[in-house]
DNA sequence: AAAAACATGCAATTGAAGTGCATTATTCCA
DNA sequence: TGGAATAATGCACTTCAATTGCATGTTTTT
């Protein structure tokens, strides 16, 4: 059984051919995705199959949705649960407005808020706009 | 002239009638409305008239918009503005799971992030989502 | 008062997201 | 093993927010 397979069993996804090309697509890709990315890359697969298949993904913990404000739905792997099986930390996404690639900066956390009394936190989102390195090098 | 009109004026946005009561309408509120609120309020008017009018205010620094992972805008008077001429600060926005309220935390700036080299910060969108003080009030 | 500029109303389009259902593939277990 | 049960896939269709085009109505300007 390859290494992919295993992952995905790992979550309690069945490894099925299109899985298996999913996950392998998402991991090539160091930034986040979206339905029609993928779309483009597998001209012989169907719609459906593919927002399924990030939607099992994402229920069972092996990406993450990611909401970067530009209105379509992103998702990236969650590569620390891939491989520690942890949920992965609070992190924070960065959205170029140059490239309009939208990257996790998994190293870096969420710094606490506190917040008004009476308010309980129980997720949060952060979005950074701007430019990218890999554009603000291109200068 | 009455008070609302010269803040709509003071933004360079005419007073009609619809603007002025859309105005009202944001003032009322103390949570981010969606279109679908106001449409509701305005039985009168116009789907698309509400639409245009939230985007001159929004084009012309009167409200902002917010993206609170929902999946549909919502928008919120900046109220600073409206006084100062200044545009409003960063803040963050936090989101009832319970009530499906959104609601300013103006007073709660966003932090300092230091971002990698070579990226650039030009805006962050901060959106916590837990249970607000209404509702944990009610538990 | 006429022209220009802007606001409004209605119809229609777009695009992402999601659902229903029939078909195909896989797993389970007698 | 073989057939029932379960799950995955493909296609059509629906939903819903957002947005645009265009004709009409209203202000503003000169």
């Amino acid at each position: 059984m390859s290494e992919i397979e295993s992952v995905l069993k790992k979550h309690q996804i069945r490894p099925t051919a299109i899985r298996i090309l999913v996950y392998k697509f998402l991991r090539k890709r160091e930034v986040a995705v979206t339905l029609n990315d993928l779309e483009a890359d597998f001209d012989r697969s169907e719609r459906t199959t593919l927002y399924r298949t990030i939607k099992t993904f994402e229920k069972n913990g092996l990406v993450h949705q990611i909401d970067d404000g530009t209105g379509v739905s992103k998702y990236a792997l969650d590569d620390k649960v891939a491989e520690s099986g942890q949920p992965q930390d609070l992190h924070l996404h960065f959205h170029c407005d140059t490239c309009q690639e939208t990257v996790c900066l998994t190293d870096h956390k969420i710094p606490h808020i506190s917040l008004p009394p009476g308010f309980v936190s129980k997720d949060i989102n952060l979005v950074i706009k701007g430019i990218c390195d890999k554009c603000s090098n291109l200068e």
